[in-house]
DNA sequence: TTGTAAGCGTTATCAC
DNA sequence: GTGATAACGCTTACAA
């Protein structure tokens, strides 16, 4: 047996130093000070830490201490745009307060998205970020998430009545609306995502808030699609374009169902925004390089990731029972080029005085 | 104090039916049958153990086993839809193999790399993908590195010889240069990431092999840029514009370089493909939907995530001696539309025969 | 100012 | 077939 090669641990390093693991123990948890350890050993230990590149070892320190340091984000498809950008966010401010972050990718099916959570509550995380699957009756996770603070984002989930933090779906889509309407548009399709879903669901009520309070009427056939594909997207507005009332203007309620609607569009020939107008959620990098250059509803995703992680630590520090909070970021327009004026500035110069 | 409502545990379990810690443990693990546990005890376990909704602690269990099934993945960028993609692949992956990922963005910034790194080993990772900063002299993580099974991606570490999986870099610049050239280029420049960087370099060495090839010269002012974001191509692309020999075709060394080129081109009122044409790397959703549809070189994200997760299990399980396999995977072309034809088809119809 | 020892929840070794 | 019991590497009363 070869004694020299031990691996680095606490132990072996108080061993080496003919210390006890306590007084180690002590130093490298920043305890020196409270437990008045003198300078010299501190130093000693410090040293030798860095010395040999001592990484002190969380598995055990977590079990004693009953905390981890790690959090889990489950979201339901990392390589959306919207939700990578968010993944980024959280992970960043996460590792800024000292955690780790565990990331899963429901694939938008609930089944995975209730394991993803067991695996992460097995390694005892302080705490869930959740973007649920969120197809209604979808309570699978149910008794696991009172078991440990977790915070819903983007999609709320009614039955379940968690904090939460997402953007204001149904006022974005009323801004889509309004700024629609205001450019002479009256007859306004939506390519919706998963019905069913909290964030599609919203933005299809502010849609009809929106049509209403323009005494618009909002028929249901005006409303396409399921699911947050590019294929959806595409099928979704090849309908639109044959019906024989066709719209002036499409809402699509998700940045893949925009990439759709842009691709169905090409197909058929037809232009836009000369015959067709495109207002889309969720802003995107390339959204300033299609053609036209996309007008769309924009998510404070920053914000989004930063009030998430806030929101949940402050729930792993305090008291879990107070009433869950639930916070709504306001969403903006931003203009681009794929949305045409029907009715021009009223056209007061054609029309004489009597 | 209250007994009743103590935390389901393997122990509280082992309490409630009359039996040792050791039975439970044995049969939970899956080992019933090798210890000859009784079947009717097995039985009565199970049903408990289901019931109370226990998830056995896999915080002790790891201390115990010194295994987390838990893997690392540090990225540079999680919001870049690379290696979004990648990360998806790879959590999937895991997933199905039984293991949690914990993720880190490193920002393109070596010490937050060492940083992250550094965080995952503490909590005893039993491996770690990579795909590093790598910029030169970033031996940062060495140290760590070395600890634990860790396996590289994208972007290799010529200094350190570690396994490591990527796509054939060089191959498919070279690829794009033949199909430039084949369509009648002779002066075409290339949009650079972070120079120094293995993809990036490596790329570079594709053109200037590709040039070479074709008898072309390939002086340094044709490559321009550096860094891998929006802006930097943006700048990139002015630069080459306004050189007084322009080039009839720019290479962009990543997507968002792409997006860059593809915004400065608009500001500058250049028509793509009709007066310049664009080759870029990685392919992406929106590609087809720009104006024209881009033609790219494409990365097998899928094969990339499924090798590099295999040849680190591989390397977790068996020994990390062995020489470190290298696997290099090939891309491909995929023509759309952003490239014009310069010679076209010999003009045999023009030319009556003699 | 430092050491001793119990314990975090699990698994493995040895008994019976 | 099952039960004691000693680890795993760390923290923290309680002693000294």
């Amino acid at each position: 047996m070869q004694s020299g090669t031990a691996p680095p641990s606490l132990k072996s390093l108080a061993a080496a130093l003919g210390l006890s693991t306590a007084t180690v123990s002590r130093v490298l948890s920043g305890q020196g000070e409270r437990y008045r350890i003198s300078r010299v050993t501190r130093d000693r230990i410090l040293a030798q830490a860095h010395g040999s590149g001592l990484v002190v070892d969380q598995l055990a320190r977590s079990l004693r201490l009953r905390r981890t340091l790690t959090l889990g984000l489950v979201i339901p498809d990392i390589s959306n745009p919207f939700f990578a950008q968010l993944a980024r966010q959280i992970e960043r401010h996460a590792r800024h307060r000292g955690y780790a972050v565990f990331i899963a990718d429901s694939e938008e099916d609930a089944a995975v998205e209730a394991q993803a959570v067991t695996l992460m509550l097995s390694r005892q995380v302080d705490g869930l970020i959740l973007a649920p699957v969120g197809t209604p009756g979808t309570g699978a996770a149910l008794h696991a998430l009172r078991q440990r603070p977790c915070v819903l984002v983007d999609r709320l989930l009614p039955e379940h009545s968690l904090p939460a933090v997402s953007s204001d779906h149904r006022q974005g889509a009323v801004l889509a609306v309004r700024h629609l309407v205001e450019r002479g548009h009256r007859r306004i399709a939506c390519v919706q995502g998963s019905p069913g879903t909290f964030a599609n669901d919203e933005r299809i009520a502010g849609w009809r808030s929106g049509m209403q309070a323009a005494a618009l009427a909002c028929p249901d056939w005006l409303i396409r699609g399921s699911g947050y594909s590019i294929e959806a997207g595409v099928a979704a507005a090849h309908e639109l374009l044959q019906l024989p009332q066709r719209p002036s203007a499409v809402l699509a309620l998700g940045n893949l169902l925009a990439l759709g609607v842009l691709r169905a569009v090409r197909e058929a020939g037809v232009l836009i925004p000369d015959e067709l107008s495109l207002v889309a959620f969720d802003d995107q990098l390339w959204a300033t390089v299609t053609s036209p250059p996309l007008t769309i509803i924009e998510q404070p995703i920053e914000e989004l990731g930063r009030q998430v992680l806030e929101l949940l630590l402050e729930r792993i520090a305090g008291p879990m029972n107070d009433p869950p909070e639930r916070r709504i970021l306001p969403a903006r327009l931003i203009e681009r080029g794929s949305v045409r004026s029907l009715a021009p500035i009223p056209p007061a110069s054609c029309n004489p005085s009597p």
